[in-house]
Formats: C-alpha cells, structure tokens, sequence
DNA sequence: CGCCGACTTGAGCAATCTCAATCATGGTGG
DNA sequence: CCACCATGATTGAGATTGCTCAAGTCGGCG
C-alpha cells in the first residue's frame, strides 16, 4: 500500500475556477518526490504523506488562509504564485513575500496548536497541495528525513528573508528593481527575453515601493539596455544590469 | 555519564578578554536546559551535547564567523551581543540582524558542507556557546525532539525577518524607532527606564537609517514623553509609543 | 587639561511619496 | 464589430523623508 508515491488524490476546488491540471504535458503522473521540499524524504513517509495529501486550487484573490487562523495544514505550491501579506493592527496590509512552484507558504509546521502570523493569497488561478498540519508534525517526529528537509526549508526561506532585508537597507529603488529583474533572467546568457511573473503593482509592492516609482525605475533601467512593453522584457546585457546591483 | 547536562565544558579565550564567568550569580551550576533552544529536547540527547559543547569570549568588534566560511559550528549565544552582517560583493556590509542571551547564530545546520552566508561580529564582550556542526547534526538525525527544537528555533527566526520587512516596508523612521524602544520596555508597565542595549550607532544600523536620521529621530520621540539621556531612556507613557507604531 | 569618539544639530540635496491627469489595454455589451 | 468602461501603467509637479556634508557639543579618559 505504501510504496506508491503516485499523487492519487482528492482534487477539491476552491471558488470558482475551472478545473485544470496541475501538469498538463506530464507523461507519468506527478509525485511527491518531485518537489524539492520532498526530495530527499524516505520513501515510506512519502507514500504515507501521499495518503493525507489534498489539492485545492484557488482564483486570483482567493485566501488561502487567513493571519490568525489555526494553522491547521501545511501548504505547498503546485502552480501559479501566492502573496504572503502581513496585516498591521491598523489594517494595512505588507507584502512580505511571494512564493511560487514547489514552495511552502507559511512557516514550517510544529507540533502546538498555532496561529498564522501571516495571511496568504492566490495570484491568479493557484493550484496548491494541503496536508493535514497535526498528521504531518507527527510524521516529523518519527521520520528524521522529513524532519531535515523542514529544517532545510526553513533554511531557505531564512536565507532570502535575509537577502530581502539586506536589499531594503542597502539598495535603493532602482537597484533592487534590477536586482528583481536579474533573477528573472535564465542563468549563463548574456541577452534574454521574458515576461515578468506578474503585475506592476505587485512588482512594487514586493520591492517595497510605491508603483509610480517602480515606473519611473523602469524608465531609467530603459537607458541601461533593458527594454520593456508592459508585461515583456528584453534585456540586452545580463552583465551589465549586474553592476547596476552592486 | 550521560544523564549529567551540566556544562562541564572546555573555556576557550578568544581575543584578549578576561576571563569571566558567563552567569556569576547562579548558585547552581548553568545547563543546556535553560537554553531556550534546548528546553524540550531529551535529556539524552542533551547530555551528548553538553560533552561536546564548548564556551568562547570574544572581545569587542571580534569575528565569531565570517561570510564564506566552512559552517563547523553551531553557536548560542551566552551573553552579551551578536551583530549579524551581510557583506555586497562591493564591499559595504549591512546588518541584518542582532542576537543576544540564548539565541542561535546564523542559519540552523543540516548535514552537509556548507558555509556561512552571513557573518557574525561581538558587540561587546560576549560569550557563546558552540557544538560542532557534523556531530550536532548527527544528533539532529537520532532525536525527533532536537530536531523539533531546531525547526522550532528557525520558525522563531523567519517570525522575527518578517517583522523587520514589514517594519522596513510599511514604516518611516520615527515609527520603527518607537517599535524598537517599545520592545524594550517590560511589559505590563505604563512607564518604564531603562538602558539601551547597544550604542546609538548600531540601533541605527539595525533600523536602517543613518545615524543622524536617528537622532533626530530620538528628538521627535521626546514631544511624545521619551526622555533620553546619552544611553539611558525614560518613557513617560508606553500607550503614548504604541500609538505612535500604528 | 585636552583629546577622542560618540552624539547632536544645521543646511542643502536626492530619493521617494502623494496627488492628479493622462494614456494604454483588455473585456463587455450593444 | 465597435464604443465604452474598468483597470493598470505612465508621467508631471510639488511635498516629505531621509541622506550627505559639515560644524559643533558632550562626556570620559589618558
């Protein structure tokens, strides 16, 4: 019984969208295994999560869950991105990051009852996974590799967390718009040509600025060889938007 | 052997600092288990660690570990202040963060090679707390509750990045000093005094504003019941801040 | 006593925000 | 198929915030 990773799961929908695959072009079907946050779990606690594991797919706009809510599942991305807000006292929301394929949204699972300290949002149409919260911290406990592969998670998201922060304090708009644009651009080509992952106004809200500014920052990376027309971007030497980052 | 966690442990000096005891006016002797990392981890685990653990000083300005450097330590700070830089290929290096009593320094481990991407620097005289890496995180493998601690200890961690990118984001100055004073003061109380913990220098640092902008920042505080004097503050109305932060 | 480092204060400047007007663009209904 | 509307994006002008440079103050320590 255990030893199929196969997803072979409930699809449930949540709002209105039309149902969709989550790999349309895959010749196998999808397993747990691929993710990256799975791949080195064993196979035995995969197969088990396997059994628990649901996939729920979202509209643009749709709360995935809600800060303050009992955290009562442990969500991964499947495809298409979710903005991860913090929502002051005074009610104005933060974005304080985006994730897409293959991430988790939220902090790691433990055991205690916990609340989300953060809200989390579909970008469009989202399909994510969903396990049960209080069934994947007890795998944890008895599966040292799961237990690592949160650790490392975790790791992860600290580190880009970092990586954020040091760009606020230390980049200012036009810089931390190209360093964004950057990490778009496929590695090892000096020249690309892509569509950015979403729109302007999340762009800014993401780069922590007001979305006039993040216009008139695209406006001047224009006289550094980086062309765009609204959603599309062509840019003419990766490394010299590079030294723009410094 | 083990089933004794008392910290019968090596002292190392590092730098010229006297040599000084971590926690002077305890009667009994200090354990891991006081660590607020390791206060639900088995007491077999811990004994294995406290055999391995060793205590360093450092002195002011001293490097614990430096960005680029092979991870072969897992460090806690004992006492005292841990600034947490990120150093730009340019050169100029931000903080990114500040650790004192009982926290850890830099990423959780996991098992393999890796190196720091982040450096760690006293503020003071400090005294941490180190295990090496490969055996921690052996240990990390045989004990669900270790394990448990670590993620928990990272989830602390992403919890307090992401309170410094809203903060960063979504206030100006004024409000993340107010923020900052706020956490100092004991809760529960409607007037408080107390000492800042790190000079004027580094609080500019850790809220991301150049020193000037800070003291100017201290003198609008003071229209709103914050007495300060050099390094020590008084705040007339906690209420009165809180507000401020909105 | 006088120096040094940390802090403060002032004046001008640069980056970013705010407010407002205008310009695409894509979807919708007639 | 086209006019229209809603939404997102751009651009301009002025206000604010925070930075830079520079001078001055303060407190401790040799």
């Amino acid at each position: 019984m255990h030893g199929d990773i196969a997803l072979e799961i409930a699809q449930t929908r949540k709002g209105r969208v039309n149902r969709r695959s989550s790999r349309a072009t895959l010749s196998e079907p999808p397993t747990l295994r691929d993710l990256r946050l799975f791949a080195s779990v064993d196979s035995e606690t995969l197969s088990r999560l396997a059994l628990e594991a649901k996939v729920e797919t979202f509209d643009e706009g749709a709360a995935i869950f809600r800060q303050g809510d009992l955290v009562n599942a442990v969500v991964i991305v499947l495809h298409g991105y979710v903005k991860v807000l913090r929502i002051a006292s005074s009610g104005d929301e933060t974005l304080v990051g985006i994730c897409s394929d293959g991430e988790t949204v939220g902090e790691p699972p433990s055991g205690a009852n916990e609340t989300y300290r953060v809200s989390a949002e579909a970008i469009g149409p989202t399909s994510v996974l969903k396990f049960p919260a209080a069934r994947f911290s007890r795998l944890m406990k008895e599966s040292p590799s799961l237990c690592a592969a949160v650790v490392q998670d975790a790791k992860d998201k600290i580190a880009a967390l970092v990586t954020e922060i040091e760009a606020l304090k230390a980049q200012n708009a036009d810089q931390r718009l190209a360093s964004f644009i950057l990490a778009l651009c496929p590695p090892g080509e000096e020249q690309c040509r892509f569509r950015l992952p979403y729109d302007k106004r999340l762009i800014a809200a993401r780069l922590g600025v007001k979305q006039e500014t993040l216009s008139r920052a695209f406006a001047k990376l224009r006289e550094h060889g980086v062309r765009t027309e609204t959603r599309d971007v062509l840019v003419e030497s990766v490394s010299r938007l590079a030294e723009l980052c410094d």
